[in-house]
DNA sequence: AGTGCAGGCCAC
DNA sequence: AAACGTGGCCTGCACT
């Protein structure tokens, strides 16, 4: 951790000076937006036709609005922003933090979760929050290897495999989803399949990527505009391809007119197992109502991923006790839960943890999948096939 | 020095 | 960008 730091501070520097040296030579902070919006529009004169801005009337500045302005202008001082940013992010957030937070006691970080901490059921975590420690990039994996499995032990992963859709493919009774998941497809392809109407077989990973998109945009309560903006899909394409979701996977449709019904007559939706979300917006007008429907349409879903994984993690932890093993649960991120085991415990755990999780709760249609990682730190994780 | 908001970005 | 859901934490900045 402490070398991981140090090589990202001697990277900013370098990039700090590369940076400046678009501004004249003169340093000013890169993290600030007001002067980061004055290099980029008065000093380069990049073309601010068409920028979004924020609610405080400033050009947007995120990753994805720089991306477009790098592609549009060929400018070369945005790459090495974009850079400084993933790397102060990393550093601060990371790599800075975590190590002020070990329990000299312990030698560890121990987060704090909250029951109630979301709207949904789930669990939040907090000082530090370790639901959210990078893994998208190698950079940012790399502060997996801070956390180290004590001597003698393995860490062992167990994360519930697409469990959301799982649950979208139970509530809507889509025989096309439910069959996609009691075949083990890939459930990305299989919907690709279907919204392109080609074999599976010869689905494109643009194809996949698109129909991967485009779900979980249901999810989360999709429109043509916000599926636009994440694809590079025009609006009415995106329109199109949500209309033939819609006609392929004829549940869906059932499922978010149904749920917003209830939703509005009874005030709350509910997860499966009962847990109401409020939700009282659903009866006003206006660009509040739509917030509404979007979370009246996922929480059902989260809730009952949420309701499913609580279920779970007693289950696992009666059958530790009951076998009086030595393993310890130590994290859940939602979907996926972390356990820290002694080398002849883990053969017993990977069996116990994966029919404790698959059994947690089981579908009449739809069958929960667990897949199951062990490894000496949360970096080095390697697969185990169970089945 | 402490507080709170804005903007941004990490995870699922 | 966010009219795609759930969170928490960082820096910058204005304010008390």
């Amino acid at each position: 951790m402490r070398n991981l730091g140090r090589r990202m501070g001697d990277d900013l520097a370098r990039l700090e000076d590369q940076i400046y040296a678009f501004n004249d030579g003169v340093k000013f902070n890169i993290n600030s937006g007001d002067q980061l919006s004055d290099l980029l529009f008065n000093k380069l004169q990049l073309p601010t036709a068409g920028l979004e801005r924020t609610k405080t009337g400033r050009y947007s500045l995120t990753a994805g609005v720089l991306e477009n302005l790098e592609a549009k202008t060929d400018s070369p001082a945005i790459q090495l922003i974009l850079r400084y940013r993933q790397l102060t992010k990393l550093k601060s957030t990371y790599v800075d933090a975590l190590p002020e937070l070990v329990n000299p006691a312990t030698g560890r970080v121990h987060t704090s979760y909250s029951q109630l901490g979301a709207a949904t059921g789930r669990l939040s975590s907090n000082d530090p929050n370790l639901q959210n420690i990078p893994t998208r990039t190698d950079e940012g994996r790399e502060i997996r290897r801070g956390f180290v499995a004590n001597p003698g032990c393995m860490f062992v992963a167990a994360d519930y495999s697409q469990v959301e859709l799982r649950v979208l493919a139970h509530i809507t009774q889509d025989p096309n989803l439910v069959q996609a998941f009691r075949e083990d497809q890939d459930i990305h392809a299989a919907t690709a399949a279907q919204l392109f109407s080609v074999p599976i077989d010869q689905v494109t990973k643009n194809q996949r990527r698109i129909a991967k998109t485009t779900v979980f945009g249901v999810i989360y309560g999709i429109s043509a505009f916000g599926l636009a903006a994440r694809t590079d899909l025009s609006r009415s394409e995106a329109q199109q391809l949500i209309d033939a979701l819609f006609a392929r996977f004829p549940g869906l449709r059932d499922y978010i007119d149904s749920t917003l019904e209830e939703g509005r007559r009874e005030g709350y939706v509910r997860s499966l197992f009962g847990r109401r979300r409020y939700m009282p917006d659903l009866r006003v007008s206006g660009p509040r109502r739509q917030a509404a429907e979007r979370e009246a349409i996922n929480a059902p879903i989260q809730s009952t991923a949420a309701d499913i994984m609580k279920i779970a993690m007693i289950r696992v932890d009666e059958a530790l006790r009951e076998r009086k093993l030595k393993t310890r649960m130590l994290l859940q991120v939602h979907d996926e839960l972390i356990f820290e085991a002694p080398e002849d415990e883990v053969d017993t755990i990977v069996g116990l943890v994966c029919e404790q999780m698959e059994g947690a709760y089981q579908f009449k249609d739809v069958p929960l999948k667990v897949d199951l990682e062990v490894g000496p730190n949360w970096e080095e994780m390697r697969d185990i096939t169970t089945h």
